[in-house]
DNA sequence: AACATTCCCGCAACCGTTCCCATATGGTAT
DNA sequence: ATACCATATGGGAACGGTTGCGGGAATGTT
């Protein structure tokens, strides 16, 4: 039942020559007579004979597969970015395994285990909403891994980032709602820790600060990226004695759902209260109205992330100062503001 | 600089011992002293050891990885499902390679040859929009490859298929709308050759039927689920002397570009003409008014194929006859009709 | 005391390649 | 004729593990 595989040795045999000469002319080494090199082809041909890549790779100590490590694959940011890496290292041969991490740092780290035990040859890796501790993936610096870190980025390590134009993105927003004549300006920001909510939020608060609207503490809320969040965010900043009059959000995600929840209190978009979101996802020019957000463009920053793990992995050992691309964004406006 | 890996080789010379037992410890085999086990061991945690899942991969010949083939990772409908295939096949221990065929047979194509290359262990497959000729997963099949198709399913081999509940979801949706009062129910469709874009109108068509509305053709369009085929569709339906006053779509994608095509020509959702999509992607419950759709679950959808997969894998070669498997839906109602 | 049994362990083959080294052959310069 | 070189090929080690086989020591049986 099970087929024998075909392997050089057979192409050999039929052939009344060694393996090696085989191998030889497989892999255009110019060491071969011309006429042997045809008859291997053809056999091989005729055989349907395929290399063995486990055992290449055995040899070469390399797989040409590349672990990338998200948290959730369904959403359409991630989604872009992979399929960016895809496209940006498919070029040179490389496959990517895709493991999602469910926003769970203890799925991230059997994830990161199970990908190096299968000899990936590097890793892009973007941790979890809730990942603090980063022995995982300085244990795989350690060991010499090819490591790209995007979005969501662990500072701690001189390897390659990639990261959105955050400071600017709100910087941006932020401003622009000033200009639209909004001084209560709330801010749905994402978990303290995070370095991409640290910059946004530092963005937003240099706008304000720019035109002399005081910081107010009472509008500014953190959130885990769930749903649950902005509802209670929502409800505290409504039962203030002063409301805001806009809400900037540093994920759209979050946008939709508080114009949503506005919506369903009642309150008119933009009207009452403008909202404006970070990312540019499909959804914000969806809804009703279409939502006012700073556009990034997460395939190019996969695209990005997959070339800086191409030349990490071709000067490897080599050690290249390593990089921090900014993905340049810009606004789009739409009707929530 | 290239640090020497760690083998079991070098366990053993630490402890004295042959690279046989050491390699005994390591797989519980139970020929081995609890003593000398318990020294490999503790060795194996002090130098760190990692096997060698390629040596391992060529004894067995076997990867413990699976090839995914998807036209685009981007569209929610395929992330939901890789998403379901993921976690399904992860209790098992087997990794997952996605490669994206961006609608191309010709990289599709490349990517099954790549992926065999790889040594991958089974192919989870849904084909592109244009695929007609199936050498590429008949050689697979011939070759003994475990196969599951999705989706869009390969109908000439006798594999395990898991398919959407195409008749029934147009059939549910069409008669909707006739419950509503529509009679002129436009279709908007996918390529004329895809199994489910058959089955769907032909949903379509047993509803009318039942309910004695005669089927006009000027009526259906088939599109290559792109945006231009939708607008074209539309406007050709304006035009007719008797124009539509609902128009059904085999995917969400296209009935909300219909609904925004027909906003900006002034026609008013549901009252002028009414719309009803097919999946229930994140976007139906976004967009103004909110779309009915026959709910999919994809990410179940992607949770059964991977059981399938494992139970290909586990029976190899016993030849059970495969079964065909409905994802069973619902319709949801929102304002769009 | 002789023998069988059990338990551990080492030896060596094997998985499918690559690649270094040795060798045979033929041609050319000395 | 000898030395030398280039070209084409074969032999075998290596990559890092698993596994069947056989053997020695310890134990049990008569």
């Amino acid at each position: 039942m099970k087929k024998h595989q075909i392997t050089i040795i057979d192409i050999a045999k039929k052939l009344g020559i060694s393996k090696s000469t085989v191998s030889r002319a497989l892999t255009n080494n110019p060491n071969v007579n011309p006429e042997t090199r045809k008859a291997v082809l053809e056999m091989a041909k005729e055989l349907d004979y395929q290399p063995n890549m486990l055992a290449l790779g055995l040899i070469k100590n390399e797989t040409r597969m590349l672990g990338v490590i998200i948290p959730d694959i369904q959403k359409p940011f991630f989604a872009a970015i992979v399929s960016g890496i895809q496209h940006a290292v498919a070029r040179m041969g490389y496959r990517t395994i895709i493991a999602q991490s469910d926003e769970s740092p203890q799925i991230e780290k059997e994830n990161i285990q199970a990908l190096m035990l299968s000899r990936v040859d590097g890793f892009l890796i973007c941790h979890t909403r809730d990942t603090r501790n980063f022995d995982q993936i300085k244990m795989l610096y350690q060991k010499g891994f090819p490591l790209v870190s995007f979005a969501r980025i662990c500072q701690e390590l001189p390897i390659p980032k990639v990261v959105e134009d955050d400071f600017n993105g709100l910087y941006t927003t932020t401003q622009h709602l000033i200009e639209r004549g909004r001084r209560r300006i709330a801010l749905l920001s994402g978990p303290k820790h995070l370095q991409a909510s640290k910059l946004r939020q530092q963005g937003y608060m240099a706008a304000l600060r720019q035109r002399g609207i005081a910081f107010d503490g009472d509008l500014v809320v953190h959130t885990r990226f769930l749903a649950e969040n902005v509802s209670n965010a929502l409800d505290h900043w409504l039962s203030l004695p002063e409301p805001p009059d806009a809400i900037c959000t540093i994920y759209d995600a979050g946008a939709v759902q508080a114009m949503q929840l506005l919506k369903s209190k009642g309150l008119r978009v933009p009207d009452d209260i403008a909202v404006a979101g970070f990312g540019n996802d499909p959804a914000a020019g969806l809804v009703e109205p279409g939502l006012t957000t700073y556009e990034q463009q997460p395939y190019e920053i996969g695209v990005l992330a997959g070339k800086h793990m191409l030349d990490a992995l071709k000067r490897r050992f080599t050690d290249v100062p390593p990089e921090i691309t900014i993905s340049e964004g810009r606004l789009v406006v739409r009707g929530s503001t």
